[in-house]
DNA sequence: CTGGATCTACCGACCGGACGGTAGGTTGCG
DNA sequence: CGCAACCTACCGTCCGGTCGGTAGATCCAG
């Protein structure tokens, strides 16, 4: 990729988070990496395509971060735990893209919509596949198993709405906070939802 | 307020949560209105003015709503309990708004982006007042108040970015099972981050 | 080694259309 | 009548996107 296509890229993923895709213009962009308006059409189709780009590339880095994470954990407490940590660390150190990617859904058309949606429930089944192997085998408590991973990763994901590189906390310290939260969370026993609710009195 | 300008602000509510503010146009909302676009300037003096509108009776009924479900909690537990329960039942039963009130702020000129978070900052340090006084009294394990606070609210907030009213489970039981979960998570142990992410080797 | 052909990366000028917003007229009810 | 509530018609601006063109690097046949 030639490096004026990064760099357009990089002012995109700025000025996307910063002012969000539909208030930012394409002139902006360009005048964000002096050139002219018509020059990123050289490099994107449209508006849409860089959007698409950003967003396909922090999935797909995004998935492969977590598998590498997994790798090397052993139990389904490991698995977890890793999970949850290289899935905090990532949000917070790629968060501005993280951020579009969850943010700027609605910037893309029906098919582009459905192509990173699609990498986002492949992403969150791997989770739910760890906390069902956590409730199998009896190491977390019951619950159900999707409003659990649901809870979980937008918990994480969140991180990256208020958190400040330049603030009193490290990417890794805060990772460590969401990590033994998450998995506090997931071993207590009042999960159970079934029959509660109905005798609990809103 | 005469009918048509809540139905002005009904439909802009729905618009503004289905495409987003900037996606939605004034003719737009008028449409859904059966009026003519100049029409909504009489109701409204311009767009942002109805974003404002939007967001400041979400935020006000917001902390209302908290102030009253405190009102009867006794124990700092109970308060917390009832805090996250409010706090979450509030934003699935009016899900629309509160998402509004909290993804679409850069729509506000500075002036009034101010307004918003200063409200905002209002309701978040009931919470932290609480979790101060849950540690002081040893009822929650210790930890950093203001990252305990941002991860206990924009978890629950988070709960109207995924929620479906025709799925499986009801506001009250999301709720039940949020409430459990956060106090579970203050109750635990690990949450001093002192030293501990130091020593670990990520 | 030279000179035409081709390619890359950019530019200025322009387009149709949609936007937020305004001016001023009309309608109909108390 | 008077005013609230709405209308039609219009404005300037900015948007995403297109077009024709060009400086300069590269390539390659003679």
């Amino acid at each position: 990729m030639s490096s004026m296509k990064e760099t357009i890229k990089q002012v995109a993923i700025d000025l996307f988070f910063q002012k969000g895709y539909f208030a930012t213009s394409i002139s902006e962009i360009a005048r964000g990496c002096d050139i002219r308006k018509a020059s990123i059409y050289y490099h994107y189709s449209g508006k849409e395509v860089l959007l698409l780009d950003i967003m396909q590339t922090t999935m797909q880095d995004l998935l492969s971060n977590l598998q590498a994470g997994l790798a090397q954990a052993g139990s389904v407490e490991a698995s977890m735990r890793a999970a949850v940590r290289t899935h905090v660390v990532f949000h917070l150190r790629r968060q501005k893209e993280t951020f579009i990617a969850s943010s700027e859904l609605r910037g893309l058309s029906p098919e582009n919509f459905k192509l990173i949606v699609t990498q986002r429930d492949d992403y969150e089944r791997i989770f739910q596949s760890l906390i069902g192997q956590g409730i199998d085998g009896g190491i977390f408590a019951g619950g159900d198993i999707k409003i659990l991973s649901y809870a979980i990763l937008t918990l994480c994901t969140a991180g990256a709405s208020w958190f400040r590189p330049e603030g009193r906390f490290s990417v890794e310290q805060i990772a460590e906070i969401y990590e033994n939260f998450v998995i506090n969370g997931l071993k207590a026993a009042q999960w159970s939802c079934v029959g509660s609710a109905a005798r609990a009195s809103y």
